[in-house]
DNA sequence: CGAGAAATACTCAGTCCGAGAACAACGGAG
DNA sequence: CTCCGTTGTTCTCGGACTGAGTATTTCTCG
Protein backbone atom coordinates (compact mmCIF):
# COMPACT_ATOMS: atom_id res chain seq x y z
CA UNK A 1 0.00 0.00 0.00
CA UNK A 2 2.53 2.45 0.88
CA UNK A 3 4.30 3.73 -2.38
CA UNK A 4 8.15 4.46 -1.64
CA UNK A 5 9.19 8.18 -2.13
CA UNK A 6 10.36 8.79 -5.97
CA UNK A 7 13.59 9.11 -6.20
CA UNK A 8 14.38 9.84 -9.45
CA UNK A 9 11.29 12.42 -9.54
CA UNK A 10 12.84 14.15 -6.34
CA UNK A 11 16.31 14.87 -7.47
CA UNK A 12 15.17 16.21 -10.78
CA UNK A 13 12.53 18.18 -8.85
CA UNK A 14 15.39 19.63 -6.11
CA UNK A 15 17.86 20.57 -8.71
CA UNK A 16 15.12 22.92 -10.18
CA UNK A 17 13.98 24.18 -6.81
CA UNK A 18 14.35 27.82 -6.25
CA UNK A 19 14.00 28.63 -2.77
CA UNK A 20 13.12 32.57 -3.47
CA UNK A 21 9.33 30.84 -4.68
CA UNK A 22 8.68 31.03 -1.04
CA UNK A 23 6.82 33.15 1.48
CA UNK A 24 9.24 35.82 3.11
CA UNK A 25 9.03 34.79 6.58
CA UNK A 26 11.37 35.74 8.91
CA UNK A 27 12.64 33.92 11.86
CA UNK A 28 13.51 34.73 15.07
CA UNK A 29 14.40 33.06 18.40
CA UNK A 30 13.71 35.08 21.57
CA UNK A 31 15.07 34.16 24.98
CA UNK A 32 13.61 34.37 28.58
CA UNK A 33 16.40 33.84 30.32
CA UNK A 34 15.38 33.49 34.10
CA UNK A 35 17.68 33.48 37.08
CA UNK A 36 17.91 34.73 40.94
CA UNK A 37 20.12 37.42 42.09
CA UNK A 38 19.86 37.47 45.85
CA UNK A 39 16.91 35.67 46.09
CA UNK A 40 15.01 37.91 43.66
CA UNK A 41 13.58 36.54 40.25
CA UNK A 42 14.92 38.36 37.56
CA UNK A 43 14.88 37.81 33.47
CA UNK A 44 17.31 39.32 31.23
CA UNK A 45 16.30 42.25 29.13
CA UNK A 46 18.34 44.08 26.26
CA UNK A 47 17.85 47.80 25.39
CA UNK A 48 17.44 47.79 21.74
CA UNK A 49 20.15 50.10 19.58
CA UNK A 50 18.11 49.65 16.12
CA UNK A 51 14.80 50.30 15.47
CA UNK A 52 11.98 49.28 15.25
CA UNK A 53 11.60 49.86 18.84
CA UNK A 54 14.84 51.77 19.42
CA UNK A 55 15.56 52.72 23.09
CA UNK A 56 12.67 49.93 24.54
CA UNK A 57 13.34 46.95 26.21
CA UNK A 58 13.25 43.39 24.47
CA UNK A 59 14.14 40.08 25.03
CA UNK A 60 17.61 38.56 23.93
CA UNK A 61 17.11 37.32 21.07
CA UNK A 62 18.09 37.20 16.89
CA UNK A 63 17.73 35.87 13.67
CA UNK A 64 17.81 32.17 12.65
CA UNK A 65 20.76 31.59 10.34
CA UNK A 66 19.12 30.34 7.45
CA UNK A 67 20.64 26.19 6.73
CA UNK A 68 23.23 26.65 9.16
CA UNK A 69 21.22 26.01 12.65
CA UNK A 70 18.41 24.24 14.44
CA UNK A 71 16.37 26.03 16.68
CA UNK A 72 17.96 24.63 19.97
CA UNK A 73 21.51 26.01 18.50
CA UNK A 74 20.06 29.12 17.48
CA UNK A 75 18.93 29.73 20.60
CA UNK A 76 22.08 28.49 22.80
CA UNK A 77 23.91 30.87 20.06
CA UNK A 78 21.93 33.58 21.17
CA UNK A 79 22.11 32.65 24.83
CA UNK A 80 25.67 32.41 24.86
CA UNK A 81 26.33 35.88 23.04
CA UNK A 82 23.87 37.81 25.16
CA UNK A 83 25.13 36.51 28.00
CA UNK A 84 28.70 36.14 27.53
CA UNK A 85 29.22 32.75 29.19
CA UNK A 86 31.55 30.29 28.61
CA UNK A 87 30.79 26.86 27.14
CA UNK A 88 31.28 25.53 30.57
CA UNK A 89 28.74 27.73 32.59
CA UNK A 90 26.02 27.26 29.93
CA UNK A 91 26.15 23.87 30.20
CA UNK A 92 24.53 24.11 33.93
CA UNK A 93 21.57 26.31 32.34
CA UNK A 94 18.70 24.34 31.30
CA UNK A 95 17.19 25.64 27.83
CA UNK A 96 13.94 24.28 26.11
CA UNK A 97 11.47 25.64 23.67
CA UNK A 98 8.40 27.99 25.23
CA UNK A 99 6.50 28.72 21.91
CA UNK A 100 5.89 30.22 18.48
CA UNK A 101 4.52 33.93 18.19
CA UNK A 102 3.31 34.72 14.55
CA UNK A 103 0.93 37.33 14.20
CA UNK A 104 1.40 39.00 10.97
CA UNK A 105 1.62 42.51 12.90
CA UNK A 106 3.68 41.79 15.37
CA UNK A 107 7.04 43.09 13.83
CA UNK A 108 6.46 46.56 11.95
CA UNK A 109 8.92 45.39 8.88
CA UNK A 110 7.42 42.38 7.87
CA UNK A 111 6.01 38.96 9.02
CA UNK A 112 8.70 37.96 11.64
CA UNK A 113 8.14 34.68 13.35
CA UNK A 114 9.76 34.15 17.06
CA UNK A 115 10.51 30.68 18.40
CA UNK A 116 10.46 31.08 22.05
CA UNK A 117 12.99 29.79 24.72
CA UNK A 118 12.91 29.50 28.34
CA UNK A 119 16.23 29.52 30.13
CA UNK A 120 16.37 28.76 34.28
CA UNK A 121 20.16 29.79 34.61
CA UNK A 122 22.20 30.01 38.45
CA UNK A 123 22.96 33.19 39.54
CA UNK A 124 25.04 34.61 36.68
CA UNK A 125 27.34 37.47 36.29
CA UNK A 126 26.53 40.52 35.25
CA UNK A 127 25.67 40.08 31.02
CA UNK A 128 27.41 41.99 28.55
CA UNK A 129 25.89 44.07 25.73
CA UNK A 130 26.42 42.50 22.24
CA UNK A 131 25.16 43.05 19.10
CA UNK A 132 21.91 45.32 18.45
CA UNK A 133 21.88 45.49 21.93
CA UNK A 134 22.84 48.81 23.57
CA UNK A 135 22.24 47.56 27.40
CA UNK A 136 21.73 44.16 28.65
CA UNK A 137 20.59 43.98 32.33
CA UNK A 138 18.99 41.49 34.66
CA UNK A 139 15.46 43.30 35.80
CA UNK A 140 13.48 42.12 38.28
CA UNK A 141 10.04 40.09 38.13
CA UNK A 142 7.21 40.87 39.99
CA UNK A 143 5.41 37.62 41.57
CA UNK A 144 2.29 36.35 40.33
CA UNK A 145 0.19 38.33 42.69
CA UNK A 146 2.51 41.43 42.50
CA UNK A 147 2.61 43.52 39.09
CA UNK A 148 1.71 41.15 35.92
CA UNK A 149 -2.08 41.11 37.24
CA UNK A 150 -2.94 44.52 37.02
CA UNK A 151 -2.49 47.14 34.03
CA UNK A 152 1.67 46.60 34.83
CA UNK A 153 3.83 44.03 32.69
CA UNK A 154 5.92 41.90 35.24
CA UNK A 155 8.85 43.77 35.28
CA UNK A 156 7.27 47.06 35.12
CA UNK A 157 9.21 48.17 31.72
CA UNK A 158 7.19 48.50 28.82
CA UNK A 159 8.71 45.55 25.92
CA UNK A 160 8.95 45.37 22.59
CA UNK A 161 7.16 43.88 20.12
CA UNK A 162 5.02 41.21 22.00
CA UNK A 163 7.38 40.09 24.57
CA UNK A 164 5.39 41.12 27.14
CA UNK A 165 3.19 38.35 26.90
CA UNK A 166 6.17 35.77 25.51
CA UNK A 167 7.44 36.98 29.54
CA UNK A 168 4.31 36.02 30.70
CA UNK A 169 3.34 32.69 28.82
CA UNK A 170 7.04 31.79 30.27
CA UNK A 171 6.43 32.91 33.99
CA UNK A 172 3.34 30.46 33.83
CA UNK A 173 5.69 27.74 31.93
CA UNK A 174 7.93 28.33 34.79
CA UNK A 175 5.68 28.04 37.99
CA UNK A 176 4.14 24.95 35.99
CA UNK A 177 7.71 23.46 35.74
CA UNK A 178 8.46 23.63 39.19
CA UNK A 179 5.13 21.28 40.30
CA UNK A 180 6.45 18.45 38.48
CA UNK A 181 10.12 18.82 37.24
CA UNK A 182 13.36 19.39 39.73
CA UNK A 183 14.18 22.44 37.92
CA UNK A 184 14.13 24.48 40.96
CA UNK A 185 17.50 22.77 41.48
CA UNK A 186 18.88 24.83 38.34
CA UNK A 187 18.15 28.29 39.64
CA UNK A 188 20.98 26.90 42.40
CA UNK A 189 24.57 25.89 42.63
CA UNK A 190 25.05 22.45 42.24
CA UNK A 191 25.15 21.72 46.20
CA UNK A 192 22.48 23.76 47.75
CA UNK A 193 20.65 23.13 51.09
CA UNK A 194 16.76 22.25 50.97
CA UNK A 195 15.45 26.19 52.48
CA UNK A 196 17.65 27.08 49.77
CA UNK A 197 15.82 24.41 47.83
CA UNK A 198 12.27 26.23 48.99
CA UNK A 199 13.49 29.75 48.58
CA UNK A 200 13.24 29.05 44.90
CA UNK A 201 10.02 27.86 45.42
CA UNK A 202 8.82 30.75 47.35
CA UNK A 203 9.92 33.52 44.63
CA UNK A 204 8.91 32.09 41.70
CA UNK A 205 5.39 31.21 42.93
CA UNK A 206 5.16 34.34 45.00
CA UNK A 207 4.17 32.82 48.23
CA UNK A 208 5.72 31.18 51.31
CA UNK A 209 5.64 27.69 51.82
CA UNK A 210 5.44 25.77 55.17
CA UNK A 211 9.35 24.78 56.05
CA UNK A 212 8.37 21.72 57.69
CA UNK A 213 6.16 20.12 54.92
CA UNK A 214 8.51 21.38 52.45
CA UNK A 215 11.27 19.04 54.04
CA UNK A 216 9.86 16.31 54.49
CA UNK A 217 8.50 16.71 50.85
CA UNK A 218 11.52 17.36 48.88
CA UNK A 219 13.50 14.56 51.09
CA UNK A 220 10.31 12.07 49.97
CA UNK A 221 10.06 12.33 46.02
CA UNK A 222 12.55 9.33 45.40
CA UNK A 223 15.56 10.86 42.74
CA UNK A 224 14.73 14.77 43.94
CA UNK A 225 17.93 15.68 45.99
CA UNK A 226 20.27 13.16 47.49
CA UNK A 227 22.77 13.96 50.52
CA UNK A 228 26.39 14.98 50.35
CA UNK A 229 26.64 14.13 53.38
CA UNK A 230 28.13 17.44 54.53
CA UNK A 231 26.95 20.53 56.86
CA UNK A 232 26.39 24.23 55.98
CA UNK A 233 29.75 26.26 56.78
CA UNK A 234 27.15 28.16 58.70
CA UNK A 235 23.88 29.44 59.78
CA UNK A 236 21.58 30.77 57.99
CA UNK A 237 21.71 34.59 58.33
CA UNK A 238 19.38 35.50 61.12
CA UNK A 239 20.21 32.69 62.71
CA UNK A 240 19.79 28.71 63.09
CA UNK A 241 21.65 25.31 63.13
CA UNK A 242 23.90 24.54 59.78
CA UNK A 243 21.72 22.89 57.12
CA UNK A 244 22.64 19.70 55.78
CA UNK A 245 23.80 20.18 51.81
CA UNK A 246 22.19 18.18 48.98
CA UNK A 247 22.70 17.93 45.00
CA UNK A 248 20.27 17.09 42.34
CA UNK A 249 19.47 13.54 42.01
CA UNK A 250 18.44 11.82 38.77
CA UNK A 251 15.05 12.15 38.61
CA UNK A 252 13.84 13.65 35.67
CA UNK A 253 9.89 13.82 36.56
CA UNK A 254 8.51 14.60 40.65
CA UNK A 255 6.60 11.80 41.14
CA UNK A 256 4.48 12.66 43.69
CA UNK A 257 4.56 16.95 42.21
CA UNK A 258 5.09 19.26 44.43
CA UNK A 259 1.98 21.08 43.85
CA UNK A 260 1.35 24.66 44.55
CA UNK A 261 -0.76 25.64 47.47
CA UNK A 262 -4.68 25.70 46.34
CA UNK A 263 -5.33 28.19 43.62
CA UNK A 264 -9.41 27.88 43.17
CA UNK A 265 -8.35 27.84 39.49
CA UNK A 266 -11.27 24.76 38.13
CA UNK A 267 -13.21 27.73 36.14
CA UNK A 268 -12.02 30.49 34.08
CA UNK B 1 15.68 55.72 32.35
CA UNK B 2 13.40 53.51 29.69
CA UNK B 3 14.14 55.96 26.34
CA UNK B 4 10.79 56.16 24.16
CA UNK B 5 11.39 54.64 20.37
CA UNK B 6 12.86 56.81 18.03
CA UNK B 7 9.29 57.01 15.51
CA UNK B 8 11.39 59.81 13.32
CA UNK B 9 13.75 57.09 12.87
CA UNK B 10 11.99 54.31 13.10
CA UNK B 11 9.94 55.93 9.70
CA UNK B 12 12.78 56.18 7.49
CA UNK B 13 14.06 53.11 8.78
CA UNK B 14 11.26 51.07 7.38
CA UNK B 15 10.89 52.73 4.01
CA UNK B 16 13.93 52.10 2.86
CA UNK B 17 13.64 48.37 4.53
CA UNK B 18 14.09 45.23 2.61
CA UNK B 19 12.69 42.22 3.17
CA UNK B 20 15.03 40.02 0.66
CA UNK B 21 17.70 40.90 2.90
CA UNK B 22 17.14 38.49 5.71
CA UNK B 23 17.48 34.71 5.51
CA UNK B 24 15.39 32.68 3.80
CA UNK B 25 13.79 30.29 5.88
CA UNK B 26 10.05 29.12 5.01
CA UNK B 27 7.60 28.27 7.26
CA UNK B 28 4.95 25.31 7.65
CA UNK B 29 2.41 24.44 9.82
CA UNK B 30 1.61 20.61 10.25
CA UNK B 31 -0.98 19.27 12.22
CA UNK B 32 -1.81 16.13 14.28
CA UNK B 33 -5.51 15.83 14.56
CA UNK B 34 -6.29 12.91 16.48
CA UNK B 35 -9.82 11.77 17.09
CA UNK B 36 -11.29 8.40 17.90
CA UNK B 37 -13.36 6.25 15.76
CA UNK B 38 -15.16 3.06 17.17
CA UNK B 39 -13.34 3.30 19.97
CA UNK B 40 -9.79 3.67 19.01
CA UNK B 41 -7.84 6.36 18.51
CA UNK B 42 -6.87 7.70 15.30
CA UNK B 43 -4.65 10.52 13.35
CA UNK B 44 -4.88 11.74 10.39
CA UNK B 45 -2.18 11.01 7.66
CA UNK B 46 -1.92 12.16 3.38
CA UNK B 47 -0.40 10.55 1.27
CA UNK B 48 2.09 13.20 -0.37
CA UNK B 49 1.31 13.93 -4.14
CA UNK B 50 4.39 15.90 -4.74
CA UNK B 51 8.25 15.46 -4.20
CA UNK B 52 9.51 15.31 -1.77
CA UNK B 53 8.54 11.96 -0.22
CA UNK B 54 6.49 11.24 -3.14
CA UNK B 55 3.96 8.92 -1.92
CA UNK B 56 5.28 8.75 1.59
CA UNK B 57 2.36 9.32 4.55
CA UNK B 58 2.66 12.35 6.11
CA UNK B 59 0.57 15.17 8.92
CA UNK B 60 -1.35 17.05 7.40
CA UNK B 61 -0.20 21.19 6.83
CA UNK B 62 1.23 22.91 4.77
CA UNK B 63 2.78 26.98 4.01
CA UNK B 64 2.33 29.89 6.43
CA UNK B 65 0.80 32.78 4.04
CA UNK B 66 3.19 35.38 4.86
CA UNK B 67 1.85 38.57 5.88
CA UNK B 68 -1.55 37.53 5.95
CA UNK B 69 -1.92 35.15 8.71
CA UNK B 70 -1.31 34.37 12.21
CA UNK B 71 0.57 30.67 13.25
CA UNK B 72 -3.08 29.68 15.09
CA UNK B 73 -5.06 30.97 11.51
CA UNK B 74 -2.67 29.14 9.56
CA UNK B 75 -3.23 25.59 11.18
CA UNK B 76 -6.88 26.62 11.17
CA UNK B 77 -7.03 27.13 7.98
CA UNK B 78 -5.26 23.75 6.76
CA UNK B 79 -7.29 22.04 9.57
CA UNK B 80 -10.20 22.95 7.93
CA UNK B 81 -8.90 22.23 4.25
CA UNK B 82 -7.51 18.98 4.55
CA UNK B 83 -11.28 18.01 6.82
CA UNK B 84 -13.46 19.50 4.22
CA UNK B 85 -15.42 20.71 8.01
CA UNK B 86 -17.56 23.11 8.34
CA UNK B 87 -17.06 25.72 10.53
CA UNK B 88 -19.79 25.05 12.61
CA UNK B 89 -18.07 21.68 13.22
CA UNK B 90 -15.01 23.19 13.36
CA UNK B 91 -15.62 25.18 16.44
CA UNK B 92 -16.05 21.80 18.60
CA UNK B 93 -12.42 21.09 17.66
CA UNK B 94 -10.09 21.96 20.07
CA UNK B 95 -6.33 23.51 18.74
CA UNK B 96 -3.16 24.20 20.36
CA UNK B 97 0.14 24.85 19.21
CA UNK B 98 2.76 21.85 19.83
CA UNK B 99 6.35 23.00 19.20
CA UNK B 100 8.15 23.98 16.48
CA UNK B 101 10.79 21.62 14.76
CA UNK B 102 13.32 23.23 13.03
CA UNK B 103 16.44 21.20 12.29
CA UNK B 104 17.93 22.31 9.01
CA UNK B 105 18.05 18.91 7.30
CA UNK B 106 14.62 17.79 8.04
CA UNK B 107 13.55 19.24 4.26
CA UNK B 108 15.97 18.23 1.48
CA UNK B 109 14.69 21.40 -0.28
CA UNK B 110 15.69 23.67 1.53
CA UNK B 111 15.77 25.32 5.30
CA UNK B 112 11.96 24.49 6.27
CA UNK B 113 10.55 24.97 10.03
CA UNK B 114 7.17 23.70 10.51
CA UNK B 115 4.86 24.94 13.26
CA UNK B 116 3.11 21.83 14.98
CA UNK B 117 -0.19 21.81 16.37
CA UNK B 118 -2.04 19.26 18.01
CA UNK B 119 -5.99 18.93 17.53
CA UNK B 120 -8.64 16.86 19.31
CA UNK B 121 -11.93 16.06 17.28
CA UNK B 122 -15.04 14.48 17.91
CA UNK B 123 -15.68 11.83 15.37
CA UNK B 124 -15.42 13.47 11.94
CA UNK B 125 -16.39 12.22 8.90
CA UNK B 126 -13.70 10.61 6.50
CA UNK B 127 -11.30 13.66 5.20
CA UNK B 128 -11.55 14.41 1.19
CA UNK B 129 -7.86 15.11 0.06
CA UNK B 130 -6.83 18.13 -1.05
CA UNK B 131 -4.09 20.29 -1.86
CA UNK B 132 -0.76 18.44 -2.43
CA UNK B 133 -2.29 15.34 -0.97
CA UNK B 134 -3.27 12.58 -3.06
CA UNK B 135 -5.43 10.71 -0.42
CA UNK B 136 -6.10 11.86 2.99
CA UNK B 137 -7.31 9.04 5.57
CA UNK B 138 -7.30 8.12 9.41
CA UNK B 139 -5.04 5.79 10.42
CA UNK B 140 -5.29 3.85 13.84
CA UNK B 141 -2.24 4.79 16.29
CA UNK B 142 -1.14 2.09 18.75
CA UNK B 143 -0.92 2.87 22.52
CA UNK B 144 1.85 3.65 24.52
CA UNK B 145 2.71 -0.21 25.40
CA UNK B 146 1.39 -1.17 21.89
CA UNK B 147 3.72 -0.23 19.12
CA UNK B 148 5.75 3.31 19.69
CA UNK B 149 8.22 1.71 21.60
CA UNK B 150 10.16 -0.38 19.48
CA UNK B 151 11.72 0.26 16.19
CA UNK B 152 8.40 0.72 14.78
CA UNK B 153 6.08 4.10 14.47
CA UNK B 154 2.76 4.86 16.37
CA UNK B 155 1.33 4.12 13.52
CA UNK B 156 2.83 1.49 11.70
CA UNK B 157 3.80 3.83 8.62
CA UNK B 158 6.74 5.83 7.87
CA UNK B 159 6.53 8.99 8.07
CA UNK B 160 8.11 11.87 5.71
CA UNK B 161 10.46 14.22 6.62
CA UNK B 162 9.92 14.22 11.15
CA UNK B 163 6.73 13.84 11.64
CA UNK B 164 6.84 10.28 13.20
CA UNK B 165 8.66 12.45 16.09
CA UNK B 166 6.10 15.12 15.77
CA UNK B 167 3.57 12.26 16.33
CA UNK B 168 5.16 11.06 19.27
CA UNK B 169 5.45 14.25 20.97
CA UNK B 170 1.93 15.40 19.97
CA UNK B 171 0.55 11.62 21.93
CA UNK B 172 3.22 12.17 24.90
CA UNK B 173 1.39 15.78 25.20
CA UNK B 174 -2.44 14.34 24.51
CA UNK B 175 -1.91 11.92 27.20
CA UNK B 176 -0.78 14.62 30.31
CA UNK B 177 -3.26 17.17 28.95
CA UNK B 178 -5.93 14.67 30.07
CA UNK B 179 -4.95 14.61 33.13
CA UNK B 180 -5.19 18.25 34.14
CA UNK B 181 -7.39 19.64 31.48
CA UNK B 182 -11.12 18.31 30.44
CA UNK B 183 -10.06 17.90 26.70
CA UNK B 184 -11.24 14.28 26.98
CA UNK B 185 -14.79 15.91 26.16
CA UNK B 186 -13.79 16.96 23.32
CA UNK B 187 -13.40 13.38 22.12
CA UNK B 188 -16.86 13.27 22.36
CA UNK B 189 -20.51 14.47 21.22
CA UNK B 190 -21.69 17.35 23.28
CA UNK B 191 -23.42 14.89 25.55
CA UNK B 192 -21.98 11.84 27.28
CA UNK B 193 -21.93 8.92 29.73
CA UNK B 194 -19.05 8.59 32.19
CA UNK B 195 -18.73 5.11 31.12
CA UNK B 196 -17.92 6.70 27.21
CA UNK B 197 -15.56 9.61 28.91
CA UNK B 198 -13.71 6.89 30.94
CA UNK B 199 -12.51 4.78 27.61
CA UNK B 200 -11.61 7.92 26.06
CA UNK B 201 -9.12 7.78 29.18
CA UNK B 202 -8.65 3.74 28.43
CA UNK B 203 -7.81 4.16 24.67
CA UNK B 204 -5.51 7.27 24.81
CA UNK B 205 -3.62 6.23 28.23
CA UNK B 206 -3.66 2.19 26.94
CA UNK B 207 -4.99 1.19 30.18
CA UNK B 208 -8.30 0.28 31.86
CA UNK B 209 -8.96 2.10 34.72
CA UNK B 210 -11.26 1.49 37.71
CA UNK B 211 -14.56 2.06 36.66
CA UNK B 212 -15.75 3.03 39.90
CA UNK B 213 -13.11 5.45 41.19
CA UNK B 214 -13.22 6.78 37.98
CA UNK B 215 -16.72 7.64 37.91
CA UNK B 216 -15.93 9.22 41.84
CA UNK B 217 -13.35 11.29 40.54
CA UNK B 218 -14.99 12.78 37.76
CA UNK B 219 -18.22 13.63 40.01
CA UNK B 220 -15.67 15.29 42.21
CA UNK B 221 -13.61 17.65 40.32
CA UNK B 222 -15.70 20.98 39.86
CA UNK B 223 -16.70 22.10 36.93
CA UNK B 224 -15.51 18.89 34.49
CA UNK B 225 -19.09 17.71 34.36
CA UNK B 226 -22.51 18.53 34.86
CA UNK B 227 -25.32 16.62 34.59
CA UNK B 228 -28.23 16.83 32.10
CA UNK B 229 -30.76 15.04 34.22
CA UNK B 230 -31.41 12.77 31.14
CA UNK B 231 -30.74 8.82 30.71
CA UNK B 232 -29.23 6.68 27.69
CA UNK B 233 -31.80 5.66 25.65
CA UNK B 234 -30.31 1.86 25.84
CA UNK B 235 -27.68 0.18 28.62
CA UNK B 236 -24.49 -0.67 27.18
CA UNK B 237 -23.90 -2.93 24.17
CA UNK B 238 -23.56 -5.91 26.59
CA UNK B 239 -26.21 -4.68 28.89
CA UNK B 240 -26.22 -3.35 31.99
CA UNK B 241 -28.73 0.07 33.06
CA UNK B 242 -28.53 3.00 31.41
CA UNK B 243 -25.79 5.49 32.32
CA UNK B 244 -26.88 8.94 32.92
CA UNK B 245 -25.66 11.75 30.29
CA UNK B 246 -23.55 14.77 31.18
CA UNK B 247 -22.34 17.76 29.18
CA UNK B 248 -18.46 19.14 29.61
CA UNK B 249 -18.81 21.88 32.61
CA UNK B 250 -17.17 24.89 32.36
CA UNK B 251 -13.64 24.60 34.24
CA UNK B 252 -10.28 24.57 31.90
CA UNK B 253 -8.09 22.90 34.18
CA UNK B 254 -9.34 19.73 36.37
CA UNK B 255 -8.42 20.69 40.22
CA UNK B 256 -7.56 18.02 41.37
CA UNK B 257 -6.12 16.16 38.08
CA UNK B 258 -6.52 12.83 37.37
CA UNK B 259 -3.31 10.73 37.39
CA UNK B 260 -2.39 8.53 34.89
CA UNK B 261 -1.79 4.69 37.24
CA UNK B 262 1.77 4.53 38.43
CA UNK B 263 4.46 4.88 35.71
CA UNK B 264 7.36 4.57 37.61
CA UNK B 265 9.15 7.49 36.02
CA UNK B 266 10.96 8.97 38.28
CA UNK B 267 14.02 8.42 36.61
CA UNK B 268 14.99 8.26 33.04
C1' DC C 1 25.06 35.51 77.64
C1' DG C 2 20.12 35.92 76.29
C1' DA C 3 16.68 36.41 72.65
C1' DG C 4 15.05 35.40 68.50
C1' DA C 5 15.32 32.70 64.31
C1' DA C 6 15.74 28.73 61.70
C1' DA C 7 16.69 23.48 60.44
C1' DT C 8 14.83 19.32 61.26
C1' DA C 9 11.78 15.94 63.24
C1' DC C 10 7.48 14.57 64.95
C1' DT C 11 2.34 14.41 65.76
C1' DC C 12 -2.36 14.38 64.53
C1' DA C 13 -6.55 14.81 62.20
C1' DG C 14 -8.68 15.39 57.77
C1' DT C 15 -8.61 13.93 53.01
C1' DC C 16 -7.65 11.26 49.09
C1' DC C 17 -6.91 6.85 46.68
C1' DG C 18 -6.98 2.13 45.10
C1' DA C 19 -9.22 -2.11 45.59
C1' DG C 20 -13.04 -4.45 46.21
C1' DA C 21 -18.00 -5.49 47.20
C1' DA C 22 -22.91 -4.61 46.75
C1' DC C 23 -26.82 -3.87 44.16
C1' DA C 24 -29.80 -2.94 40.56
C1' DA C 25 -30.76 -2.57 35.70
C1' DC C 26 -30.18 -4.26 31.34
C1' DG C 27 -29.13 -7.26 26.81
C1' DG C 28 -28.78 -11.56 24.85
C1' DA C 29 -28.95 -16.64 24.61
C1' DG C 30 -31.81 -20.25 24.88
C1' DC D 1 -40.09 -15.48 28.97
C1' DT D 2 -36.22 -16.72 31.98
C1' DC D 3 -31.72 -16.94 33.39
C1' DC D 4 -27.09 -15.31 33.26
C1' DG D 5 -23.42 -12.46 32.51
C1' DT D 6 -22.32 -7.56 32.06
C1' DT D 7 -22.17 -3.04 33.54
C1' DG D 8 -23.55 1.67 35.84
C1' DT D 9 -23.48 3.42 40.24
C1' DT D 10 -22.79 3.64 45.12
C1' DC D 11 -20.35 2.17 49.44
C1' DT D 12 -16.85 0.61 52.38
C1' DC D 13 -12.38 0.15 54.19
C1' DG D 14 -7.48 0.45 55.06
C1' DG D 15 -3.31 2.76 53.69
C1' DA D 16 -1.00 6.93 52.04
C1' DC D 17 -0.61 11.59 51.81
C1' DT D 18 -1.37 16.56 53.37
C1' DG D 19 -1.58 20.74 55.97
C1' DA D 20 -1.09 22.70 60.33
C1' DG D 21 0.96 22.85 64.37
C1' DT D 22 4.57 21.61 67.93
C1' DA D 23 9.05 20.23 69.85
C1' DT D 24 13.93 20.32 69.96
C1' DT D 25 18.20 21.78 68.99
C1' DT D 26 21.62 24.91 67.12
C1' DC D 27 22.80 28.88 65.34
C1' DT D 28 23.58 34.47 64.78
C1' DC D 29 23.19 38.82 66.58
C1' DG D 30 23.32 42.32 69.87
Amino acid sequence: MDAQPDRTDEAAFLAAYDPRAFPAIALTVDIVVLTLREGRLNVLLVERAAPPFRGCWALPGGFVKAGEEGLDEAAARELAEETGLSSGALRRVHLEQLGSYGAPERDPRMHVVSVAYLAFAPDLPDPRAGGDAARAVWTPVAGPHGGGTGDRDATGRELAFDHARILADALDRARAKLEYTPLATTFLAPEFTIPELRTVYEEIWGEKLHPGNFHRKVLSVPGFVESTGETAERGGSRGGPRARIYRAGDARLLHPALLRPDREEGVR
